[in-house]
RNA sequence: GGCGACGUGGCCGAGUGGUUUAGGCAAGGGCCUGCAAAGCCCUGUACCUGGGUUCGAUUCCCAGCGUCGCCUCCA
């Protein structure tokens, strides 16, 4: 089973299950307001390698995963450009989920939306208000993090400690706050903007109050898994959990948080920065499986540096495991997997998704597969390639292997074949000049020439 | 000021108290090939600095230097 670091209690424990074979995780979203960034891509991919491993597995998995269709940025993108604020989030998730198939990240199982669930939040408010664990202001409605004995588990840090540090930042509703750690449940609305109705005055809810409420809506208390960029560790995790605290619900029992995607002087990149570099970009130059690889050759914890020379890496990496799954294609099928490959690839993975050890034992197997290859141990190979294939399956890569390849070509290929075994090497040179000029792979081995993309 | 992460061979990036190695990319040599490509084999003697613990440390401890993140709404 599965030993993941929890980020609660920093060390690294089994993820146990609240019921056995099925596995709940929610996954904080994208605020849909502008392009996704690599750092929304490297989450993105790294719990999509999570739920395929554990779907590979056995398991079940329902993957809650939000978005976030209404938020202060969205108002202020919706405001500059003069268009209405759903234009916005319509257009932004939609080039969302392209950006996703691209990547080839799955679906979550649950696409929850802010806006749909403002009626419960409105009623998670009152019942927080009714306690006292919440109270009105000028601006909006707070939560009291008084209320929360054990507030800053996750920041892995006392109210007093926090309260020190981050001089900067500027306190938001700071003159009515009971404490400054307080944080808004609600936020009324200025003219003009977007707003619902409630019993303090209309107005639109915090950020941190979506995950909660559609969390426990739909995974219900106690659910398995809660993950996330490690930014939102903390503030928004620690206020989540404040409030189902609060409520006296048990919320997440295991938090999950993957590294920061750096730039090249290994500072974080986001979009507050301004350095970002945009995940539709990457995807459009390069290939999109370039990204998960560099993510799997790195742990997810590590901060990862998507520079030129990873990139390249990871497509010369990529084009020896396509052309491993070229050459196999046939001894491939139907054989069994090699048991002791999968099985110490199950063993690194469920060491706190080790992945860069797991592709180590990935690559070890193309390389003996093609070394028996060559040998002529057909059976062998063909043990190690469906290893492959499963391997792959597991993390979502998806190996090219020869795919369909129009009749013209393979007549060329042919023919280069044919001008070969005449010894016509000119002709042959020529053949294949025009076929690479095309795009094309050519693969000349003893049995014949192949071609593929 | 507090909390946390990290400094590994040309680059990226795992890991470990000690006999033989992560892995990927790049480089050099070889095999194969008509020539290539693909593939296979071989090669490089790495672990920030200074102490300490130890028979022995890259791995543990301490200090220092350096880098980075979080400390109220960024995945």
């Amino acid at each position: 089973m599965l030993h993941l670091y929890d980020s609660a209690t920093q060390e690294v424990r089994e993820l146990a299950l609240r019921q056995p074979g099925l596995v709940s995780i929610y996954l904080c979203g994208p605020t849909v307001y502008g392009p996704p960034h690599l750092g929304h891509g490297r989450a993105t991919i790294v719990y999509d390698v999570l739920r395929r491993y554990l779907e590979w597995t056995g398991l079940s998995v329902r993957l809650v995963s939000n978005i976030t269709d209404i938020d202060d940025k969205i108002i202020d993108r919706a405001a500059r450009e003069g268009r209405p604020w759903e234009e916005i989030t319509h257009k932004c998730e939609n080039i969302w989920f392209k950006a996703m198939e691209t990547l080839n990240v799955e679906r979550p199982t649950d696409i929850p939306h802010a806006t749909e669930f403002v009626g419960a939040m409105v009623a998670m408010i009152a019942e927080l208000v009714a306690k006292d664990a919440a109270y009105a202001t000028d601006d909006g409605v707070y939560l009291a993090v008084s209320a929360v004995p054990d507030y800053g588990l996750l920041a892995h840090q006392s109210l007093e400690d926090m309260l020190v540090g981050g001089g900067e930042r500027e306190v938001l509703g700071a003159a009515q706050k009971r404490n400054p750690a307080d944080f808004a449940l609600w936020k009324f609305a200025k003219p003009g903007e977007p707003n619902w109705p409630s019993p303090w005055g209309d107005g639109r809810p915090g950020w941190h109050s979506e995950c909660v409420v559609m969390s426990l809506e739909l995974l219900g208390e106690g659910f398995d898994l809660h993950c996330g960029g490690q930014d939102l560790q903390f503030p928004h995790h620690e206020n989540e959990r404040a409030q189902a605290v609060a409520l006296g619900k048990r919320f997440a029992n295991h938090w999950m948080h993957n590294g920061f995607v750096v730039d090249t002087e290994g500072e974080k990149m986001s979009k507050s920065i301004g350095n970002v570099e945009n995940l539709l970009d990457l995807t459009d130059h390069y290939d999109p499986r370039a990204y998960r690889m560099v993510l799997l050759q790195t742990h997810y914890r590590s901060p990862v540096r998507v520079s030129q020379d990873n990139i390249d890496a990871a497509v010369n990496a990529l084009a020896g495991l396509d052309s491993f799954a070229a050459r196999t294609a046939s001894a491939a099928l139907g054989a069994a997997p090699d048991q002791a490959v999968i099985e110490q690839f199950r063993e690194r993975m469920d060491n706190d998704l080790d992945s860069p050890t797991a592709m180590a034992v990935l690559f070890d197997s193309v390389r003996r597969g093609n070394a028996a290859l060559d040998a002529g141990d057909a059976g062998l190979a063909g043990a190690l390639a469906t290893s492959v294939q499963e391997m792959c399956s597991a993390v979502g890569l998806v190996l090219k292997a020869a795919g369909d390849v129009p009749e013209d070509i393979t007549a060329k290929a042919a023919a280069l074949d044919a001008a070969r075994a005449a010894k016509d090497f000119a002709a042959a040179d020529a053949l294949r000049g025009e076929l690479q000029a095309g795009g094309w792979i050519v693969e000349t081995t003893k049995l014949g020439t192949t071609v593929r993309r």
